[in-house]
DNA sequence: CCGTTTACATTGCGACTGTATTGGAAACGG
DNA sequence: CCGTTTCCAATACAGTCGCAATGTAAACGG
């Protein structure tokens, strides 16, 4: 066995620095020269483990899903035991929202993929899945969340996803501060279970 | 005075053309040879209208926001005399809605320019009165509709305008059909307004 | 020690980009 | 008829792009 290296390190090194030139330049930045610029290496480098700049750019926005995963799942956690339903949408939910510069820039460039893969409905086809998975999950909870009795909650569900990407998009624009975002997310909340009860 | 051409209608064909070329290609794809040929036009025609690709761009964002503002008065004119706030929420939002093709290529261009203007914020700041003015509109909206007594109208169309892009980006991305988008739209009315009262 | 395999670096190529420049056709005032 | 001004076409230029090809250093098995 020759010269050793670990593939999937270099990978994420990769991944990161287009994340990087991504957030701030723009996807149509991001080429095989300055992405190796940003991680400081050579292209040649970048070439070596990715073939093709689409091979880049899929793995980067894999890259993205496997963030806010690790995010959800670890807010979850520090939920503890068995969260009732609306905290436990509520902490979901808040941590996919551009609340922090560190959010913000994984924003801009999911949005960047976003109109990326509008016009690629190959790529979009795989992010099919993952919503239908993720508007059951929400409707599960709201009907387990004892949502008033004249709400749907599969509508409920899907207005509950809009209302996330849309509050993310604005966000991002800057159209409104973080708390606003949040106020409104609560108050979708409100909507769907019924007015907070605040324990005397 | 030498030969007189209109200049608005030839920018506007050029917009034109921008549009069809980024709609199925996306925004990267928009150069000024790309769109002459669109346009049928010779790059250098393009190039004496919009001195830069940048006029050329800003002007075609122009032309996406008056698109829609035209989209919604016309609706609301078909409306007639004075409708109910509900009804009127209801025209305009689903109007702004990408349910038909002609408004899924708007929608897909107005999608990267989101993304575009996400990297820069000089671009993004004209759009931020714009949205704050509607979301003043909807505000008032809400609070002449009658709304229940438990939704703070101001919260309310935050969250309803945020619905009506999340809504958009989904219906983009087909990942669910027009119905779904228009049966969330209509349950977030609900959850605003009260159940809709059918007459007998 | 040797050959093979992996990991990069470098260079080159053709295509494309935005922009500047130049040139000519057309239309009008004088 | 003439000059000027507008419209547009054509071309030139420097830069970037993705990608392929080539070269070289390192590490390991035999």
């Amino acid at each position: 066995m020759p010269k050793r290296v670990d593939h999937r390190e270099r990978r994420a090194l990769i991944a990161d620095a287009l994340m990087r030139v991504a957030a701030d330049q723009g996807l149509e930045a991001v080429s095989l020269r300055h992405v190796a610029a940003a991680a400081g290496a050579s292209p040649g480098m970048v070439q070596h483990y990715f073939r093709t700049r689409d091979e880049m750019m899929t793995f980067a926005l894999s890259v993205i899903r496997e963030r806010n995963e690790a995010r959800v799942s670890r807010a979850v956690a520090a939920l503890g035991g068995s969260p009732r339903p609306r905290e436990l949408l509520r902490a979901m939910l808040s941590e996919l929202l551009p609340l922090d510069e560190e959010r913000r820039a994984d924003g801009r460039v999911a949005l960047a993929f976003l109109a990326y893969t509008a016009v690629r409905p190959a790529v979009a086809a795989a992010l099919h899945d993952e919503t239908a998975a993720l508007l059951g999950f929400l409707a599960a909870q709201i009907r387990a969340g004892g949502a008033a009795p004249r709400v749907d909650p599969d509508r409920a569900a899907v207005g509950l996803l809009a209302v996330l990407e849309g509050l993310g998009i604005y966000l991002l624009g800057g159209h409104y501060p973080p708390e606003t975002a949040l106020a409104a997310l609560d108050a979708q909340l409100d909507l769907i279970f019924g007015p907070e009860t605040p324990k005397s």
